[in-house]
DNA sequence: GCCAACGTTGGC
DNA sequence: GCCAACGTTGGC
């Protein structure tokens, strides 16, 4: 069971949107990364990842879940990348903020603070679980 | 196939 | 609004 960390701009597709889609999710469109795009193709459904705010907010605000694995994405002209289906699980009571990975000795090898561009990325499990109990989830 | 120029992302 | 990081493009 791997994790993963999406990023989206609130202006763009928020958090909010993606609780508002319920059950039946939204497509996770326009990645343009073949970084991001390896991600894509590796998860399976039923694996969870954080939904971070980038530009405003710079937190997790919640947990998604992937309901539908790979597929070519249709805002793709080019049919190189790929997308897969999310639907928002919980958010966290608490958001966690980057300042306050920045500060969790722990949480310094995340790949959000490593590679700050990288829109889909893993987290172990112990990232995972820690950043879960300081969103009080 | 190298690398300079350029565009985009995202934190500050 | 600035700028660093980094991916992409295009000339050679």
């Amino acid at each position: 069971m791997a994790y993963w960390l999406v990023k989206s701009e609130p202006s763009v597709w928020s958090w909010q949107q993606q609780l508002d889609k319920g059950a039946a999710g939204e497509a996770w469109t326009g990645v343009r990364n073949h970084s991001a795009k390896q991600h894509l193709m590796r998860m399976k459904v039923g694996e969870r990842a954080f939904y971070y705010h980038s530009n405003e907010g710079k937190e997790i605000v919640g947990i998604a879940e992937i309901i539908r694995e790979h597929y070519p994405d249709p805002t793709d002209p080019s049919g190189k990348f790929v997308c897969v289906d999310l639907k928002a699980v919980a958010p966290l009571k608490t958001p966690v903020t980057l300042a306050t990975i920045k500060a969790e000795p722990k949480l310094a090898e995340m790949a959000l603070l490593k590679q700050s561009r990288l829109s889909v990325q893993p987290v172990t499990d112990a990232e995972w679980r820690l950043i879960c109990q300081m969103g009080g989830v």
